[in-house]
RNA sequence: GGGAGCUUAGCUCAGCUGGUUCAGAGCAUCUGCCUUACAAGCAGAGGGUCGGGGGUUCGAACCCCUCAGCUCCCACCA
């Protein structure tokens, strides 16, 4: 006996193993077929997969079951990313758990303990995929700091570095003094923060007590000022023009200069210029040829330069300043402010805005087709919403700092001669004769290569291309068999989130290097929140293990849990509901299984309703797929699994169909229809295999004997055929009477157990004639007679335009039975009227396609028709 | 400051070309069922000025204007 339960673990293991075994996940170039493609966004190696992969994979393993079943060459590629910043964070606490500080190791320890660490953490998170049933070709995986990638990640750098698209620049950058390096804005989180805006007197050179005072929320950072500015129109300080003012507590004089950057009515509407320390103020600074003083070290503290509090925190400074100032009587006032602070990303530490000499690319001309292709939707951004933005970054996109400064990562390939002299080249050797002819006595020793690694996005970027051919970045090179067959890709799934990082980076590249797209869809998804709406995160613990959930529930469970209410590009509110419906459908599946599985099966002459239930359900389930494939093509992936799918299983095929062909208990079924059963179960599990495809594979295979390697998902996608409108339009109404019928059961208090007579006053209209058996079986009738007239003693309603009786002797309350009808007419009146109203007006006669009048006659025909017969029942009562 | 989006049942959300798929789904609630596939289930029911106001239209949840509230992205005015 077969449990009521549907026990997914064992199944999972077992078809999981199957599928790899067989390598039914390889792909490999077949020009006879047509190619179908994603690749994966490569999660963080030493990462641990939480609720967004789950979301996201569930999604790409739908599109690329689908495309297999298709018929198609389908190639899921995975792997992981070096992720450097956060990888090496990762290891630099795991070494300060064992008390190793990374500043006493060389370069060549530290990264040997990070691979150490990568071969013990990295790709637990490809494992965990598996269980989710990710049908990636494993053989395949690929990671961005393979020796291969290594190299074509170095051949690139060289490559635009010859193309004059790589420089090296003293620039402003964003500095993270706790991971030491400097970072794109991207990687920058902007977080509105309480601070103090601190007012600060500044004396006048040359004058007894006049001063000028600044507002500013950086005290200390007064040390490094290069000038006070005032607005050219602003007369309060006009005077001012041409003087000095006197920092406090270095007394070091500045100048005062004027523009109109400067907001008169902000603060005292005069501004400190800081070269080092701002943004703005370097613009300023270098507008007005002012001096650069940084008094910052690399990790926040002050320097020398400062002259005082030399070797404090930043921090700290401040609040030491701003106490010195006050008791120095140059602080006139301290208020709250909010302000904008920006956080790194990896570390969380306050950003410094710092001067460094760093890698830069330029992004003005190699962005252009990326932006280009996009708009005119030769790529595809899914949903569309996110063209605009994307148009606004790529339109006003600065230029790229490429430089990091880590260990863990791909060494720039640049190289210092003594007096700074650069060649940038693959080796020591090929550096040294790059620059042997202009330095006489050069000994290949004296060359120093970068400190630096590039930015994790330069090598990803290229993942499209590189997953197939590491070999194609080299001049000359036309790529290989499988970079020619399996790119462009079709479609990348990735969050929002990262479309600026990843996405449009993928894209230059793409063109760049191929000169051809890298994909032809993007489907954006929303971001997995929890019941409060808030991001799921490790640190608010509010993140659920998935694979916790997958041993609970099951995977198909938790897949199609992930699906429900999560179109592309909305967030999905997490709820344990959500994978509790998911796993309640798998049972009903099960269950449906069950059923069919306990059937003895005789050739019997077929009942009529079976007949007509096959007839029907055939259409339904043709009619359902058109919807199905329009979904995908649509990208409605959640509503081709709620809408359709889970429709089509739960409600047509359990409660309509199995409903009325189930025949009574102990009774066999017909041969005839059991064997379309079993067909149509088939191909309800193909369709919903790729959202669920352990269960559609176990059963599949449980319903028949099948050969060996006969597995659903190499099954061919059901491909619908023309349905039956009329046949449809059938069932819906016998569904509809057979609801009015158990509805009035449950008003008198009937029960299912007592047949009733139902008497129709109309010939054998054309809408129940056939499904009279099906209506009589799920409602219980003893019989079902035309042609009645109107009956006496009975409860009666009226379906479209067809009147109904049922007779229930002694269970008819008159007064209640008019109270309802009078109800009805009321209602049924005021609906003429307002249909009427319509079709006497003109303009909607003239102006309104056909079938809208068309459609307002029949809802006026049926009104007449029940107002009639409502009249009647209320003459009778 | 610039941009995008959201506001529909108690909750989470669909509603795709302005018109029968038009006011929907799931959950929650209520009623009745342990009916021989499934109580992780079955059969039903109630629940809504489609954020407010105005407009366009024969017709608006949908288009336009406006007000209010919320969210996200980009920029940073010290």
């Amino acid at each position: 006996m077969l449990s009521t339960k549907y026990n997914p673990s064992e199944v999972e293991n077992k078809w999981y193993s199957y599928w790899m075994e067989n390598g039914f996940f390889n792909a490999k170039p077949d020009p006879k077929k047509e190619s179908y493609t994603i690749v994966i966004p490569p999660p963080n190696v030493t990462g641990v997969l939480h609720m967004g992969h789950m979301l996201n994979n569930t999604i790409q393993d739908i599109l690329v079951r689908r495309a297999r079943m298709q018929g198609k060459e389908a190639c899921w590629v995975p792997g992981t990313d070096h992720a450097s910043i956060a990888t090496e964070a990762k290891v630099v606490a795991m070494l300060r758990e064992r008390g190793i500080k990374k500043s006493d190791l060389s370069r060549e320890e530290f990264l040997k303990y990070a691979w150490e660490w990568k071969e013990k953490y990295g790709g637990i998170i490809l494992e965990q995929l598996k269980k989710l049933g990710a049908s990636c070709d494993w053989s395949r995986t690929k990671f961005t700091m393979d020796p291969d990638y290594y190299e074509a990640v170095i051949d690139v750098f060289i490559d635009l570095h010859k193309k004059g698209y790589i420089y090296r620049g003293m620039r402003m950058v964003n500095w993270d003094p706790v991971g030491k390096t400097a970072l794109s804005d991207d990687e920058v989180i902007h977080k509105d923060v309480q601070s103090k805006l601190y007012y600060i007197k500044y004396a006048i050179e040359g004058s007894k007590d006049e001063c000028i005072t600044i507002a500013t929320v950086r005290p200390e950072t007064i040390m490094a000022d290069a000038a006070i500015c005032i607005n050219p129109n602003d007369e309060r300080y006009k005077h001012l023009k041409g003087k000095k003012a006197i920092i406090p507590l270095i007394n070091r004089a500045i100048p005062i200069i004027e523009d109109d950057y400067v907001t008169m009515d902000f603060g005292t509407g005069c501004l400190k210029v800081t070269p080092a320390h701002d943004m703005n103020d370097n613009e300023l600074g270098r507008k007005h040829k002012l001096e650069v003083i940084d008094i910052l070290n690399d990790d926040g503290t002050l320097n020398a330069k400062a002259q005082i509090l030399v070797g404090e925190d930043r921090f700290i400074a401040r609040k030491k300043i701003a106490k010195e100032l006050e008791e120095k009587n140059c602080l006139s006032k301290v208020e709250d402010y909010k302000s904008n602070v920006g956080f790194s990303e990896r570390t969380d530490a306050v950003i410094e805005p710092r001067l460094s000499l760093q890698w830069f690319l330029k992004m003005e001309t190699i962005t252009k087709p990326a932006l280009k292709h996009v708009m005119n939707d030769d790529i595809q951004l899914i949903p569309p919403k996110f063209k605009n933005t994307y148009n606004h970054w790529m339109s006003n996109v600065r230029d790229w700092c490429i430089s990091r400064q880590l260990w863990w990562g791909h060494r720039i390939p640049a190289w210092y001669g003594p007096n700074g002299e650069i060649a940038v080249a693959r080796t020591r050797e090929e550096a040294f004769s790059n620059l042997k002819s202009q330095i006489p006595n050069l000994k290949l020793e004296d060359l120093q290569q970068d400190q630096d690694v590039m930015d994790t996005w330069f090598s990803s970027w290229l993942w499209p291309i590189a997953v197939f051919d590491t070999s194609v970045f080299k001049d000359g090179n036309k790529g290989n068999a499988d970079l020619n067959y399996f790119y462009p890709t079709q479609d990348l799934v990735t969050a929002p989130e990262i479309l600026f990082f990843w996405v449009a980076r993928m894209i230059i590249a793409g063109y760049e290097y191929r000169g051809e797209k890298p994909f032809k869809n993007v489907y954006l998804t929303g971001i997995v929140r929890d019941k409060q709406g808030r991001k799921m995160s490790k640190s608010l613990g509010n993140s659920p293990d998935p694979l916790d959930l997958i041993s609970k529930f099951g995977a198909d469970a938790v897949r199609a849990g992930m699906l429900y209410s999560s179109p592309a590009g909305n967030d999905l509110p997490y709820d344990e509901e959500l994978i509790e419906r998911g796993r309640n459908f798998t049972n009903k599946i099960w269950n449906a299984f069950r059923l069919v599985k306990g059937w003895e099966v005789e050739s019997l002459p077929q009942p009529e309703e079976n007949k007509i239930a096959i007839e029907w359900f055939e259409s339904k389930m043709n009619q359902s797929l058109i919807e199905l494939d329009d979904h995908f093509a649509k990208f409605r992936i959640s509503d081709a699994l709620n809408l359709v799918t889970y429709k089509l299983i739960w409600d047509d095929f359990c409660a309509g169909y199995l409903e009325i062909i189930k025949p009574e208990f102990g009774k066999p079924i017909d041969a005839e229809t059991y064997t379309r059963t079993i067909g149509f179960f088939e191909s309800l599990l193909k369709a919903l295999h790729p959202f669920m495809p352990f269960i559609s594979e176990e059963l599949w295979h449980e319903l028949a004997e099948r050969k060996e390697r006969d597995c659903i998902l190499v099954a061919q996608w059901p491909i619908p055929a023309a349905f039956n409108t009329s046949i449809l339009d059938q069932g819906s109404f016998a569904f509809e009477l057979i609801k009015v019928i158990r509805n009035t059961r449950n008003e008198k208090g009937l029960s299912p157990k007592i047949a009733l007579r139902l008497l129709v006053n109309a010939s054998d209209s054309t809408l129940l004639k056939s499904f009279g058996g099906v209506v009589k079986k799920l409602s219980n009738l003893s019989e079902v007679s035309f042609n009645t007239g109107t009956v006496s003693n009975a409860t009666s309603f009226v379906i479209g335009s067809t009147e109904f009786f049922i007779p229930i002797e002694g269970k008819i309350d008159a007064a209640k039975e008019r109270e309802a009808i009078l109800k009805d007419l009321e209602y049924q009146r005021g609906f003429m009227i307002s249909v009427d109203k319509k079709l006497s007006n003109e303009k909607f006669v003239n102006s309104a396609p056909p079938q809208v009048i068309e459609i307002e006659r029949k809802k006026k025909a049926d009104a007449e028709t029940k107002i009639k017969a409502l009249e009647e029942s209320l003459a009778r009562l």
